[in-house]
DNA sequence: GGCGCCTATGGAAAGGGTTGTCAAAATAGA
DNA sequence: TCTATTTTGACAACCCTTTCCATAGGCGCC
């Protein structure tokens, strides 16, 4: 099972990481920046843009949809989330730690999704990239199955 | 490395597979269904629609993007395709013939893709989902990064 | 073979997610 | 505060994919 950093955690992370990326490549702080993010941290599971930009209204934010689209592809070269991209075209975006890679199990039934992280299985597709001589920079495991519910 | 089916099985196993199908479900044989998949049997490898289109205009035959749309729409219905979502918002299809399972290996930089497969990977698998009661109906596992060519 | 039903096709149009354009607004530094 | 530069919102443009629709083409039946 992999270890959800609390809230405070995560922001305390998160936050400095993300200013010191802005400062680094000459960006600016803004409001839709901010209140877009905070939303996204709020949730902390996997949204996509569009469930974003609703959360940002919900919370009297408005904001355009180009901008949570920007936001996100911020936020992705700064390498603070990651994407997955997943069976109808669209993109999902998950908060990203450092150190707190995690797979996916998905129940094909009920859609449920279980995280988990397995150090062997790492270490075993490291040596398959070593074997190809591939530097690897990321991987996706997803594992479909029927959850025990279901069954 | 995964062991490919040579062109003579693949086609043994994919033709009465096919009827079959298209038996059970009170669709026709048509030319240009034969033909597009006569094209991409002799490619077996990852294809778009768009390669697909190509390869079979250049065999001189005259079909329309939309049925090739629906013709791998149709074989992935039929499962005798598989559907790949990778990085870049298209969708690669491949034959899927039964018992291959393999992996992927994706360069980041050039797309090329790399198959593979790892039988201490898949038994680890095994045992997460064992972990978790659920019962492993598939799974998908990529991993990205650069090739030694682009590195 | 010919008839009729029903599916398949091509081309164009529509769809849905995402990115680009551009004038106006906001930020950060002097 | 003033200025240079980035960001924003609204909307158009884009790309891949699906849908529409009128026509063409399989396939069973006589």
């Amino acid at each position: 099972m992999p270890v959800k950093m609390n809230s405070r955690r995560l922001e305390q992370w998160f936050w400095p990481a993300l200013d010191k990326y802005l400062a680094l490549h000459n960006l600016k702080q803004t409001r839709q920046r901010k209140k877009l993010i905070e939303q996204f941290l709020n949730l902390n599971t996997h949204v996509d843009a569009e469930m974003l930009h609703r959360k940002a209204k919900d919370v009297g934010l408005n904001v355009g949809l180009a901008t949570v689209y920007r936001t996100l592809n911020l936020l992705q070269q700064a390498d603070l989330v990651e994407q997955h991209f997943f069976k109808d075209g669209r993109s999902l975006y998950e908060i990203n730690p450092p150190d707190e890679h995690h797979d996916h199990l998905v129940c094909v039934t009920c859609a449920k999704v279980i995280e988990f992280e397995d150090q062997a299985i790492e270490e075993l597709q490291n040596k398959v990239a070593a074997t190809h001589k591939f530097k690897l920079t990321a991987h996706r495991l997803d594992l479909y199955g029927i959850c025990p519910r279901c069954q």
